[in-house]
DNA sequence: CTTTTTTAGTTAGGCTCCTAATTATAAGCC
DNA sequence: GGCTTATAATTAGGAGCCTAACTAAAAAAG
């Protein structure tokens, strides 16, 4: 999700060489990217140190029975969907814990062409061992913030999410750019 | 910066079965990891039309010289510190970025050890011609909300950036989970 | 039925990033 | 001077992501 970290300071000093710049725009962005950066952060170091990627952990938790009697996924096609990475992406997210023995995939007898993925009791034991440190580190994160300040920020975070996703289906630069007048 | 995505759905929902878990806290990391997230594939898709990557982009803009003479950095051990990434991975960037003619690599006199990595004409029309529109569309991002709501949004991302910053200090989890206390 | 189309999953090859080991040069110490 | 340590950059090998091409099986069309 997040990576590469560029240092923004160059960006900002350059960015004020743009007359047509909009300085506030600027900063909200930036400090977006590199809160998220930070926090990501935090968290990958946290799956690191479990053998996890975000990758795999989206795998793990996307598989976890959460006493439905079934998971969320259990095919590679909607794992990938789920996860939103390609099927070929997953196909080695799936070899990758298979080979570390986390996960097993079983052929489908109705249609052959299918597969299921499931946990094995070792990666249960892994995911399971794991998630409460990571839910005591997000509510670390976000510890300093009030209550109120939380839905703020939700409903802030909100109109840009929203603003993003109409700008990716507008793909072309000009339309986007174009939309607030 | 941004990458992989999972999808946090399912996250949510098994996050419901831990008793400790603080429901505010898990809605506004995971809103903040969305929203930068989109964000940040609406900026990478303009760099890949330009034929850019984040870390191709960031070491342009580190080497661009805003009038002051000299650039942010030259060396391949600045780029890489100021951009966040090892030594090798510049190594690779400047590499790729050579080969595309984008940026030329001089040997220094006084340390035969150390070169100088500077812009070519190709590499500074790339960027000068790439900046306006990325500058317009972090504008768009954020164009929705209120110059009110930008500098609240600044402020509580910059206590959690805080507060991550803590956190990646004291990197065993156990105290940055009990620094509330 | 046979042929075409669709679907599930994989393979192949490329990119960017990483860590760890290597090469070459410079600097400090005896 | 000669040895050790530190520094600049690179190379080697691996992980995770991508797109595009491929294989196998099922479904649809004739």
């Amino acid at each position: 999700m997040l990576k590469d970290l560029p240092r923004y300071e160059c960006l900002l000093e350059a960015a004020k060489q743009f007359p047509d710049l909009d300085p506030s725009a600027s900063e909200a962005y930036l400090h977006l990217l590199r809160t998220s950066d930070e926090a990501f952060n935090v968290l990958t170091t946290h799956l690191h140190q479990a053998g996890l990627s975000q990758g795999r952990f989206t795998v793990l938790m996307l598989l976890i029975d959460k006493g439905t009697g079934t998971p969320c996924a259990s095919t590679p096609a909607e794992l990938a969907d789920k996860a939103g990475v390609t099927r070929a992406t997953m196909t080695g997210l799936i070899d990758t814990l298979e080979r570390d023995g986390m996960v097993s995939r079983d052929s489908d007898r109705d249609d052959r062409r299918m597969l299921s993925v499931k946990l094995t009791p070792k990666g249960e034991a892994l995911i399971h061992g794991y998630l409460p440190g990571h839910f005591k580190l997000t509510a670390s994160l976000v510890q300093p913030l009030t209550e109120n300040e939380r839905k703020t920020l939700v409903r802030l975070l909100g109109k840009i999410m929203q603003q993003a996703a109409i700008m990716a289906d507008t793909n072309p630069i000009a339309p986007a750019v174009l939309s607030e007048s």
